[in-house]
DNA sequence: CGCAGTTACCCAATCGTTTGGGTAGCGTGG
DNA sequence: CCACGCTACCCAAACGATTGGGTAACTGCG
C-alpha cells in the first residue's frame, strides 16, 4: 500500500505544493525539517496535509537536485582490497548498516591492494562527489592519504591503520600476543608466522604483536621463522610449504594472520602427512565463520569486523562534522579449537617422529 | 557553529568558461560530445584551448548536476543476498569492472535474503534513481519483479533466475548434470543432495539438474535424499548431519550445491570418524578459490562468476536502451579433486600413511 | 485605536549542467 | 548585389530542492 508509481517522472516539491495549492519552498519545509524549523514554516494542520499527501504519492527527494543545492551527497566512498576477501566483505556489512542508518548511501570499489588503482578508485569516488572516503585498503607508507590531506578531504581508515590518521581497526598487536601465550602455555617452543603482506598494519601488527610477546616469555624466533605471504589460501599453502621443507626442522605450532591462510597452510601440512593440531597446531585470525566449521576446526582470534565497519562510519561522519577525532582499536578474543588443542599435541608429534 | 573545512570548491563549467572568456555552453559541448556535436560547437583550437585547461584544473563534471539535467545518474544499484559470501562477492567483483568501464557507478546493499529488507534497499536504490537494478537475490515466486516491470524499473537478475525475466546465471542444470555423471561413472550408487535455499534459482537448477540425469542414468534418488540447507558452512554441516543420522543406510556420496556447504559436510563427515574422498565422496559447486586449497582438495563445478557480473551489467546496459534482451545461461565445469576422485586415491592416501 | 510581535506563508535566487534556439560574420553562387 | 548556408559561437530556460528574506493577516497589549 505504497507510492502510486505508475512509472512516468517521479513526484516533484512542485507537484505536491500544485496539488495543495501551497509554495514548493513551504512544502521543502515541512518535508526535511525536524520540527525545528518546521515550527515557522507552516501550521500544524498544513504540514499534516503535506506530510499526507507526500506519503501518498510516495514522495521521495531527487538526491542530485538536493545536492546541487547543498553540496552534500550524503553518500561515502569505500575502497577495499577486494570484496571477495570475507573480512572486508563483513566490513563492508558493518558500514552498510551503519550508513543506511544515518541516511548514507555507499559506493564501494575494489583496489586489488594496487597502489595506483587505489588512487584511480579513489578520484573516480571524488568525481561522484562523495561527502568522504573510508579506505580500507592503504599500504604502510602510502602517499595517498598524505594527498587526501592536502586537498581536505574527509576520510578514514578501516581495517589497517596509518599512524597520525583516524583509523578503526582491530587491535591486532593484542592479537598477535593473545596467540603467542595460547601457544607457548600449551607447551610450544617452535614456532612459526605466517605473516602477511608487509604493506598491511594488520599483518605487522599481529605479527609483532606475536614476536615481542614470544620474546618476553623467553620464546625464541629467528627471522627464518616469520614468512610474508598473501592472504589468500594459496599464500597460505606456499608459506607452509617454504617452513615445512626448511633444514632446520620443522615448527611445533604456525599462527597464521588469517583464517584463509590458515587454511591453505593446514592443505600443506596435510599434504606432508602430518596432522594438523597433533603434529603441527595451526591457529588463525579473524575467526571468519569458516573456522570452527572446518573438518578440522581451526583456532582462531576473533576481530570484531562488523563492528570495525560500523565504527568506521561514525568515525567519518565525526570527521566530516569537523570534529578531532581518535582512532580505535577493537578489542580481540581467541577461540581454541581442535587445531591447537592442548599439551598433547607436541608430545605425540615427538612420539611420531622419535 | 559550522567548522567546515578549507576545503575548496571543485571546477565548474563556468570558471572554465570564464577564464577561457567563452560561454559555458560552448565549453559543456566541447568537453562531453564525441566530437559529433562538437563539430559545430566550437573552432578545432578553441576545442584544444577548452580540453587542455580542464585538464590541468581537474575539472570533473557534478555528477548530481548534471543528472539533474539529463534525467540519468549514471548509476546501478545491485542487491545481493550478501557480500560475504563469496560467491556474490566475486559476481559483484565482475559488476564493478564492467559498470566502471561504461563510466557507471554502483551502489550496493545486502537484502539477506529477507524479502522486506530486498524491497526496502530496492527502495532507497530508487529514491537514489539508478538507472536501472542488478538483483542477485531474487526468490522463486518473488513479487518484487512484477512490481518492478509495472513501474517499468529497468533491471535484470544475477546469479539467479526467475522465469520471464531477463537474466545473468550459470547453467545450473547443467552443472548438476556433470556432477551426476561424474558420481555415476566413479561407481557411487547411493548419493544425496545438499539443496541449498528451495527459494533460489541456483539451488532448485542444480539439484534438479543432478536428479534428473541421475534417474535417466538409471540411479534411484528418493526425496529423503535431498535435504534443503542453508548456503553457507554451518547450513552444510547441519545437513550432512542429517544424512549420517538416517537409519536407512548412509551415502556413499554427497553433492552440495555450494563449496560452503559442502565445507560443512567435510567436517560433519569427519566428525563421524569417516574420510572424506575414502569412505563418501563430496562435491560441490562454484569452484571457489578455497575448493582446490583445501586439506582435502574438493571436487567442485566451476561456474564463472565474475563473467555472469560483467554479463548483467551488459543485459542492464542493453535493458536501459529498450532492447528486447535473452537471459544468459553460462557453461560450468566440473573439476575433479580428492574429495570424490575414487579408490585411486584413497589407495595412494593409505600408501602415504602406511 | 495604534503598534509590536507572531504566524503562516510566498518569492526569488541559487547550485552546475545541458540543450533548443538564436545570430553575427563570413564566403559563395547566381 | 542579394540570398543563402556555413561556422563558431552566445543566450536562456530548464532540471528539483533549498534558503535568506520578505509580507499580509492576525493577536495581544496598553
Amino acid at each position: 500500500m505504497r507510492a502510486e508509481g505508475t512509472g512516468r517522472q517521479p513526484i516533484t516539491l512542485k507537484d505536491l505544493a500544485a496539488e495543495l495549492g501551497i509554495h514548493p519552498s513551504t512544502v521543502s519545509r515541512v518535508l526535511h525539517s525536524t520540527s525545528e524549523i518546521a515550527r515557522g514554516a507552516a501550521s500544524s494542520a498544513t504540514a499534516e496535509r503535506v506530510r499526507k499527501l507526500a506519503r501518498e504519492r510516495g514522495y521521495s527527494p531527487d538526491p542530485g537536485a538536493a545536492s546541487l543545492r547543498t553540496r552534500r551527497t550524503k553518500a561515502f566512498g569505500v575502497i577495499v582490497p577486494r570484496l571477495s576477501d570475507l573480512v572486508l566483505a563483513t566490513m563492508y556489512e558493518g558500514v552498510e548498516e551503519a550508513a543506511a542508518e544515518a541516511r548514507y548511501s555507499t559506493f564501494v570499489m575494489n583496489s586489488h591492494d594496487n597502489p595506483e588503482e587505489q588512487r584511480r578508485k579513489a578520484e573516480i569516488m571524488l568525481a561522484r562527489r562523495v561527502d568522504g572516503l573510508i579506505l580500507g585498503d592503504i599500504h604502510a607508507g602510502s602517499e595517498l592519504v598524505h594527498e587526501l590531506q592536502a586537498r581536505s578531504i574527509p576520510f578514514v581508515l578501516m581495517s589497517r591503520r596509518y599512524p597520525g590518521f583516524p583509523s578503526s581497526t582491530c587491535d591486532d598487536v593484542v592479537g598477535g600476543e593473545l596467540v603467542a601465550d595460547h601457544l607457548w602455555d600449551t607447551g610450544h617452543r617452535a614456532v612459526a608466522v605466517i605473516a602477511g603482506e608487509p604493506f598491511a598494519s594488520t599483518a605487522l601488527d599481529r605479527t609483532s604483536g606475536f614476536r615481542d610477546r614470544w620474546l618476553d616469555l623467553g620464546g625464541r624466533i629467528s627471522d627464518a621463522d616469520i614468512v610474508w605471504s598473501r592472504f589468500d589460501t594459496e599464500g597460505g599453502r606456499e608459506a607452509a610449504e617454504t617452513l615445512l621443507a626448511r633444514r632446520g626442522g620443522i615448527p611445533t605450532a604456525v599462527f597464521a594472520v588469517n583464517d584463509f591462510a590458515a587454511i591453505g597452510a593446514m592443505g600443506a601440512i596435510r599434504s606432508h602427512g602430518l596432522t594438523v593440531g597433533q603434529d603441527i597446531a595451526v591457529v588463525g585470525f579473524n575467526d571468519t565463520s569458516l573456522a570452527a566449521q572446518l573438518p578440522i576446526p581451526l583456532s582462531s582470534v576473533r576481530s570484531p569486523m562488523l563492528e570495525i565497519g560500523r565504527r568506521a562510519v561514525e568515525l567519518l561522519r565525526r570527521v566530516i562534522a569537523g570534529e578531532q577525532v581518535e582512532s580505535l582499536r577493537l578489542k580481540p578474543e581467541l577461540f581454541i579449537r581442535e587445531s591447537s588443542a592442548g599439551v598433547a599435541a607436541a608430545a605425540s608429534r615427538d612420539a611420531l617422529v622419535g
